[in-house]
DNA sequence: GACTCAGATTGATATAAATCAATAGATCAA
DNA sequence: TTGATCTATTGATTTATATCAATCTGAGTC
């Protein structure tokens, strides 16, 4: 049962700045305008279940959410967190046209939707925003390369000291209230979720972090970032 | 000191198939023509070292090449194994222009190096070719994605079945040569060079490969594609 | 044929991290 | 207020895997 609200209006309304959109010209976002639909979820909604087919480039205007894939033995990786700006192209486009991944709200959120056929012709047609597709899809490739490194070669410190890290980076803020649950943070780093909190715990009476619920707040950025680096 | 050859001469004679390539028309290939070389390589040659300007697509024409990237402590990850008919383009395109992985010659190696120009040129001209530049790049984001798996939830027996249907796949066939090394296998695995030998070894007790020196031989396909699967 | 050197292999040991089990909070409904 | 339920936390234990150290093998060299 979902309570998503759909809503067409208020398009000329809309200012969030959505990266590599800027290569479109006026009749081009007309015609992204005139397909897509605004679409609101309710925090823990489901937006893309893996496995399903793929219709829409997503949008996210406001609020956070959860990127995640399926492994083994009913785990789950999330590979990242969305917020305002982000548009997520699902990598099944053009190869088998199904979601290789999940997506769910973390916070109330906002979304955009685009369709495929939309998206598709303006990559067809204007070759800038060609380049910024792909632009970003390497920017993607660069942060899964790290990702990969983060697994192999780091320690559950490490990983969890870039996962802190990477979360200050996303709220933008040193100090800073988080959605996800000790669960996804765990999912986040790739380590349990009693080894998750062991760790806060450890940088917490090592007076690198101060956490309290879900409010963490990092002292030591040098100190939580020398950990991230050396693994 | 390096040997490799540059060879201009033999372009029309040139049958190997770049998946992707087939959306170029005549005068497009001709740019390509134009504006490649062929390069040769010994084994064990470096190709790309990451780090450095990227300036070239490179496609391989005949032989094999690992393309790997720097972990932590001078330690490696082999992210694949290229052979004939491969094509890599840097995700450093359109982002900072660097090679974020670098590429060495597993066995003497011919290439084919196409301009960065030229490339940009045919993506921006040819939006079927674009196409299969960014399906090409979401069939590497979906490895990736599987790659993560495989680090996250998958201990040294599962990653190491993984790492030997991978070969089989690559050489095309349930007993081959590699050129990789123990290291290599160990690197393409993310295991310690100790522990992918103990793993082998198992593997060869329990009958489900047959190894010697660089021949290895599955014997239980279905076990193997188990034990990777279960991780 | 002895010598060297790099890679491969084996065994012993240390350690990181998952798992299991129990308890503690927090949130919600009745 | 009391259960009920879910998440978070803590402690004890087990297990997987890296590391260290030693030996072996084979290809090249003099």
């Amino acid at each position: 049962m979902t309570n998503s609200i759909i809503d067409i209006t208020g398009c000329e309304k809309c200012h969030v700045k959505f990266s590599g959109f800027d290569a479109l010209n006026e009749s081009e976002l007309y015609n992204f305008k005139q397909s897509h639909c605004k679409v609101v979820y309710q925090q823990g909604e489901t937006i893309i279940k893996e496995g399903t087919r793929c219709a829409n480039i997503i949008c996210i205007k406001k609020g956070y959410a959860k990127l995640f894939i399926k492994g083994l033995e009913n785990k789950n990786i999330v590979i990242k967190v969305l917020k305002e700006g982000d548009f997520i192209v699902s990598p099944g486009l053009f190869t088998d046209n199904l979601n290789h991944f999940s997506v769910s709200a973390l916070t109330n959120l906002s979304t955009c939707m685009i369709s495929i056929e939309a998206f598709t012709r303006a990559f067809r047609n204007n070759n800038r925003f060609a380049e910024n597709v792909l632009k970003l899809n390497h920017e993607i490739t660069n942060e899964l390369y790290n990702q990969l490194i983060n697994l192999s070669h780091k320690k559950m410190t490490g990983r969890v000291a870039s996962t802190i890290i990477y979360l200050s980076q996303i709220y933008n803020s040193k100090g800073f209230h988080t959605t996800l649950s000790r669960q996804d943070l765990a999912d986040l780093s790739s380590v349990s979720k009693e080894s998750l909190i062991r760790v806060l715990k450890d940088f917490k009476e090592n007076g690198i972090i101060t956490i309290a619920g879900n409010h963490i707040k990092i002292n030591s950025f040098a100190t939580l970032s020398n950990i991230s680096r050396i693994g």
